[in-house]
DNA sequence: TTTTCTCCTTGACTATCGTCAAGAAAGTTT
DNA sequence: AAACTTTCTTGACGATAGTCAAGGAGAAAA
């Protein structure tokens, strides 16, 4: 997919992220280069679908993707993952049980891929990941628990305030169908939760 | 405050614990007993206060923690800690920053305390903790995960049928003003919800 | 340009929630 | 036992959310 000269530029935000926590050997930088791929995926492609085996770790390098729980038939959309974010169903990837929830690309993508068996080889060749993989980890740990406190501590209309205030760029990427998922409601209560905050 | 021979009786559950992800060495669990300490906490102590920093790591021998978050003067509860689980602030502890929330005694505890030096001193010295903190941690992540879920997918009369299933325990042992709490309701709303359900 | 599709809004109605206030019920203390 | 405290319930009322249905705005396709 990449020529010699291409795929290096392509995983260049990846190795950015991760050389902001610990600086990679050449060593490491090459078997990454030659173990993860970096795939092109359409919009409204499903990197994974709720009820399979997750079978790879994402980082996105370009685009975005919504994570979301099937109900009655439904999609709800529960998190939004853009640029330099790591995608995985945690769950699902370490135990290889049936993810109780899917992910979804929003608009083209462009993600590094690594599969599991390339994971698994990575941490054993290299101690460092250890370090990366925890780093990576408690972030996702901490943000999710920040997450359950927008829940537990904010009305619907003060979750949305919340949300212009922490990610502005997601009301210009994300339809409102998708961003009422999120902050818990339908998009009928989101539209007038936007005419009630308009009218301040 | 153990003598000699109750100390090693009294982190019998954290050691069971942790055997259970990977067997411990008798060095290890030495270094434990010599470096950790076994506390007890009355009802309505505070483990750490919302806005201090984390200065430990706990484990729940025997007893019942919330944990909450402050909002207008209320100390609106998120969740709950009981027996063989680890408590941690992970931002405040690991970042040293304020902490959002806080850590407070529903009956009196017995726990096993960590400092940070002690926790940093054993990540050094036995590689073996890598893997249990990584395991404790994504643990901890997926109980956020599907925590979020719940919020996103479910009501709160839902939410409330699920904590039945999940935890009749907690029901026993937690007033209903702070299950109202964790189900992201008032307790007059959780109140009416049983009344609802009840009917039934 | 016209048609079609997707996305967003609005209306009407019902159900549920939050709030304030009062009162039971249960458990403690004196 | 009586007084007190804590916990839980109930009532009344206004605000907000869910649901179903219809309609409008804009983008993409014909």
């Amino acid at each position: 997919m990449f020529g010699d000269m291409e795929a290096p530029q392509a995983m260049a935000p990846l190795f950015d992220y991760l050389n902001a926590i610990a600086e990679l050997s050449q060593e490491e930088r090459d078997y990454l280069l030659a173990h993860a791929e970096v795939i092109e995926v359409a919009k409204g492609e499903y990197l994974l679908e709720a009820e399979k085996c997750s079978k790879d770790f994402y980082f996105v390098i370009q685009g975005a993707v919504r994570m979301y729980y099937p109900v009655e038939g439904e999609e709800k959309t529960a998190f939004f993952y853009l640029e330099n974010s790591f995608i995985s169903s945690y769950e699902s990837f370490l135990k290889q049980t049936p993810a109780r929830h899917g992910f979804q690309c929003l608009e083209n993508c462009r993600l590094v891929a690594i599969s599991r068996a390339v994971t698994f080889e990575i941490l054993d060749r290299f101690p460092k990941f250890d370090l990366l993989t925890w780093s990576i980890q408690t972030e996702e740990l901490i943000m999710y628990q920040n997450l359950v406190a927008t829940f537990i501590t904010l009305s619907p209309e003060q979750r949305y305030l919340h949300l212009l205030q922490e990610h502005p760029d997601w009301l210009q990427r994300i339809n409102l169908h998708h961003l009422a998922g999120y902050l818990g409601v339908t998009p009928e209560t989101l539209s007038r939760i936007r005419h009630r905050v308009a009218l301040r």
